[in-house]
DNA sequence: TTGTAAGCGTTATCAT
DNA sequence: ATGATAACGCTTACAA
């Protein structure tokens, strides 16, 4: 019987922003109405809308997301969930993501999950059932668990997965031709004169390592070059597992002309351990990594390398979780694109054997 | 008159997931009985404590994040605020938060700014204003930015600045001994028998370029070594910057022996240029960087470098933010460490000069 | 096309 | 120490 708030004339309270009562009062609506405006509702009166939207500019309205997160059942947040060891993948897919949010209501929130954990999907899916984010967009290696995709829609959360191939329906996932992209890159070092070449492979278990190792395989292949099993080295993507890998590979009698590693960091551990025993890169060896990271540039020589669009992966990822938003029109855009090319990048680290 | 909810045996609506309405139900008491134990009021008896706390548990119960920051009017997140362009340390930075949060309700939301835009403070303004954030982290450079601090005062959100040097009280800061580190990274290159020593500055307007430049000089002056104004380059901390500087100090004559690069970045690339030109290192020149980031022990030679305890200080500023939440006993703490000391760890960059 | 009333799930106020 | 009731600011049902 006390309250009837909506008497004062403006901002009640100390916070001093303007609510959508305010919003109502000021252009004679209902709250109701300054929603529909708010929704993008289609079924308003043209004059209405206008009239609402010049008060909302005048008062500087912002919605409240806390509030409308309660009563949408849903924030407006996107999270990225990975178990990626490695800094600049992880930080250019922030990039990509935060491109794509840049302009709308949405923020992003960053969740790092233990791979290695049993608990793992039970705490995403406490993260997931207590956040109520809009949409999760998981990265590669941990967005190859099926059961993790499995798990978002069960709590109702919109998800897309970034990987090596594809492992789901376009409209869940981004994907690169990693198999087609080594294949390339072994050719051409097959085109150079290279016979000898050792592989180190990516971590048991990766579906990026073993796309990458079937693209060297195909090269081998279609060259008719047959190598022995212990040319085949295997890394788990760091820089220490790559450093042992080469050595392996380096201490081989015939010694492997080239090496084609599965990531950058184990390329530059290539060349590092290379330099460490005095064998010049490229003169005595070639090296090609993957991923196009900044190390690859910046170490020397410069790295030969494919370069994964990571960052217009995760800026398309991120698009495909927004396409529902705004009611009716964006369902209209033209739809993300699913598949991305990587291409070699051809720097010093690659020159024909000496023979 | 209609609904009277409550009859409803259990978890009513579709969501299914017990509210705090079907816990006060269960266990006797009000929602605001639940709420104080929720919120560890202290003046709750101890019984009723333990039967609601034992409802929660046998129900599953977990408070809505959502309803909570409305009615709170604070969301339960931390936000981190940057324009800083390496992304390792970013990154380190997020892992610092991440793990400070762990096991909290707190998530952690990433926003990277542009310093050069005038529209900065506006966004980040009306970013805290809508969001709500319990509190930031200002990551460096931008936190040296004064009105910044004061705006988050202004929309009364908690902040903590890391930095390299205190520029705040200590509650609102976690710095390093910039200055005082790269004194010792400097004598130990004089001690080392270097007299002609290279300096790659940071950008000009940084603070940690400006303390990390002091050092240098503290450490030539306390040697009594005059050096020419030409053996002082400016980068901007980026590899590229570092690369151009490090030309130009190569190209003096004669050439310093030794030269200290105020990032890792910019150290790497002193090395890149070294080899480019067929100057060894570290026989013919000796280098130091800053930040002790992979890439210093990546390339080749391994860089010696000054090590900054960046994680740590990103876990220590969450925990400063994190204080005054569970009521009581929080305060009681011990209070986190304000400053951190960076040390030099010595690898194979660095040899006494051959005369 | 618009408005009314009833939530969304929590905390704050003010009693008792 | 505990509870009834009114916020918090928005959306959905259902009318009109």
């Amino acid at each position: 019987m006390s309250s009837k708030s909506e008497e004062v004339p403006f901002g009640r309270r100390g916070t001093g922003k303007p609510t959508i009562n305010d919003v109502a009062r000021l252009s004679g609506v209902s709250k109701k109405t300054v929603s529909r405006v708010i929704n993008r509702s289609p079924l308003l009166n043209d004059e209405t809308r206008r009239r609402v939207l010049e008060v909302i500019s005048d008062l500087g309205y912002v919605p409240n997301p806390q509030a409308r997160a309660l009563a949408l059942r849903t924030n407006f947040l996107i999270g990225l969930i990975h178990d990626n060891p490695n800094a600049q993948m992880v930080l250019n897919v922030q990039q990509g993501i935060l491109e794509a949010l840049q302009g709308t209501d949405f923020e992003m929130i960053v969740r790092p999950v233990d791979r290695g954990s049993a608990a793992m999907l039970d705490d995403v899916r406490h993260f997931l059932e207590r956040q109520r984010l809009y949409g999760v967009i998981l990265l590669p290696p941990i967005s190859e668990n099926d059961a993790l995709a499995r798990l978002c829609d069960e709590v109702g959360c919109r998800y897309v997965r970034m990987g090596s191939a594809e492992l789901d329906d376009p409209d869940h996932m981004v994907a690169s031709n990693d198999r087609e992209a080594v294949r390339g890159a072994t050719a051409y070092l097959i085109e150079q004169g290279h016979r000898s070449i050792g592989l180190i492979a990516g971590p048991h278990g990766f579906r990026s390592a073993t796309e990458r190792r079937q693209g060297f395989e195909d090269a081998l292949a279609e060259a008719k070059i047959k190598l022995p099993r212990s040319l085949i080295a295997e890394g788990n993507y760091t820089f220490a597992s790559g450093l042992a890998a080469a050595e392996k590979l380096l201490d081989l009698s015939p010694r492997p002309t080239a090496i084609f590693a599965s990531n950058d960091e184990m390329g530059a551990a290539v060349v590092h351990a290379a330099r460490q025993r005095g064998i010049d890169v490229p003169e005595q060896l070639s090296v090609i990594g993957f991923d196009d990271t900044p190390i690859s540039a910046h170490i020397w020589p410069p790295l030969t390398t494919v370069r994964w669009p990571i960052v217009s992966m995760a800026r398309s990822a991120a698009l495909k979780l927004l396409v529902s938003v705004g009611g009716a029109e964006a369902e209209a855009d033209v739809s993300e694109p699913s598949m991305f090319l990587s291409t070699l990048v051809k720097r010093a680290s690659v020159t024909p054997p000496k023979t």
